[in-house]
DNA sequence: AGTGTGACACTGG
DNA sequence: TCCAGTGCCACAC
């Protein structure tokens, strides 16, 4: 039996599978979504988790300035950035371009 | 039960 | 406009 911490993260993850190919997120916009817009950093550590997921793609979920804060957590050092090159997403010194164009909102399209 | 931590976000100077 | 500091909530130990 799998152990889901709380509801919390459960959502997290739901929330970040449903990001659509060459989209991305922000920790706050998901943070939002749960009802707990002040959990940014929450949603973070529930990547942490995630990420030894391999259904949640933690790639595509980025802090609000389209930074790559959480690449470091990856295996390799730029592994998170090629993933993100591979899906269409401009990415150039961590910094993801043209973010309002990939990004997605969770509450517009998930309502 | 309490303390520390965390892949952020916001406000102020 | 950019840099720095503070606040925040929930999990882990």
């Amino acid at each position: 039996m799998i152990k889901e911490s709380d509801n919390f993260f459960e959502k997290v993850y739901t929330v970040a599978r449903k990001i659509p190919f060459g989209r991305v997120t922000s920790y706050g916009a998901i943070a939002i979504y749960l009802g707990a817009a002040r959990s940014a950093r929450m949603v973070g550590w529930a990547m942490n988790k995630a990420h030894n997921l391999e259904d949640v793609p933690a790639h595509r979920v980025v802090n609000k300035k389209g930074l790559l804060t959480g690449k470091h957590h990856f295996d390799g050092t730029n592994l998170m950035q090629q993933l993100l090159e591979n899906e269409g997403i401009v990415v150039i010194d961590n910094q993801i371009q043209d973010l309002e164009k990939v990004f997605w909102n969770p509450s517009e399209h998930l309502s």
